[in-house]
DNA sequence: TTCTATATTTTGAGTTGTCAAAACAGAACT
DNA sequence: AGTTCTGTTTTGACAACTCAAAATATAGAA
């Protein structure tokens, strides 16, 4: 009846593969395969028993989706993994870079009971500390569309609001250099045959960094 | 290289059953398999197999004990078990009821940077909410002998210390009638006929228990 | 339309942890 | 000593999850 962590695992993956996907299309197997760290033939086992249970909808050869019910377990398994980052964040004074790897265990374990506590203990945050969106204990998330350092205007003020890697020394890069969700910046050059975006922090600095980078990271004008 | 949840609650369960048990003896594998709740069978494999990986000593037909390498690490379990317990109370504000079941779960998943940040916002606490003293980071665990209500003097002063069951309902119960770790009392009168214990507690209310919880209540002659 | 590259599924096998029930060992009674 | 009781081990089976490699489907190139 109560979903495995390894089940939990499955169905975050694919909330996330199809947030980033046109709507109504299908997550390709060997991208959840990809995502869940697993070989391609156990993804395709492990979503047969998944559609079995009612969770996904599942069309051999082209792709897989959550269904209503797979897709609110998602969220719920995605608000535990950004509250408990935001409390260790906030609470437990762990740095943003270090704390998705300890999310990622917790999130398949800790009780109702203790993630309402943490969320009261937070003031019901809205987002994790890497701008992140939570879910609210009803599934419903905030799905609001940003730009990023690479489609944002030029030459104009932005604030940094999200930032979508969990790479621990990327976001650490992205500490030192003033870059966290809150600072300000304005983008001075896209320069795309160097592959490279130039940008001047807040506190004056320039920093030039790669495209690849750069759409990681989320912005809004402020 | 890095054990399981399961290989951590067999060697918890071990590390429990022998502190309650004449040194140098042997855990009997019915007792064993009844604390882990499993089948006798079950423990018999598990056991052998704890016992190829050097965690355990076993004797077929006598019973098992933790070698020193399963000791250290069954130390380390409890000690993340009675960390979190302290953490959920005294940061997250949960009832010494209720923590159990949630550490329960956490002990498996926590890492050492997170416990040993616990550790510290606690003050380095040499007990947990229950009075169950606290391993430290290398394995070391303070092992006092104290007397119960059943074994301490009448009519004379003493303080709760420490309570040895983790059963929800039974802690409400001594919560509720002030006998949670820290307050005083009098033993009254035993009946061994009654199978029960008198006693008064700090506020003067006249209380009787039977013998049976009486000796889960662990106490200091204040 | 036939071939070919790529993605997906199937197959066969392995690991970990579990149970029920049969077989067995050791200790205690008669 | 022989029998009975109790606890332990063995056996055979199963569930969940995984992989490597063979088989197959689909779509695009020739
Ligand atoms: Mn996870
Ligand atoms: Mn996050
Ligand atoms: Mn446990
Ligand atoms: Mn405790």
């Amino acid at each position: 009846m109560l979903p495995s962590s390894t089940v939990e695992n499955y169905l975050k993956a694919l909330y996330q593969a199809e947030s980033s996907l046109e709507d109504k299309a299908l997550v390709p197997m060997g991208q959840l395969a990809t995502a869940v760290g697993v070989a391609p033939g156990t993804a395709t086992t492990m979503v047969k028993a998944l559609a079995e249970s009612g969770l996904v909808d599942y069309e051999p050869y082209v792709g897989v989706r959550l269904s209503s019910a797979g897709t609110k377990l998602a969220a719920l398994v995605l608000r535990r993994h950004r509250l408990i980052e935001q409390f260790l964040v906030e609470v437990m004074g762990m740095s943003w870079a270090e704390v998705h790897e300890d999310a990622e265990q917790l999130e398949h374990v800790v009780s109702d009971r203790l993630v309402e506590r943490m969320d009261a203990m937070l003031g019901h945050p809205s987002v994790d500390p890497h701008g992140d969106p939570i879910p609210t204990a009803d599934g419903n998330i905030a799905a609001p569309d940003y730009h990023s350092l690479l489609t944002c205007p030029l030459h104009t003020a932005v604030r940094v609001t999200r930032v979508t890697d969990q790479d621990a020394s990327f976001l650490r890069f992205l500490e030192k250099q003033h870059l966290k969700p809150g600072h300000s910046l304005e983008v001075e050059v896209r320069d795309s045959a160097a592959d490279s975006v130039q940008l001047r922090t807040g506190a004056g600095l320039r920093i030039t960094i790669g495209t690849q980078a750069a759409s990681k990271v989320l912005i809004e004008v402020s």
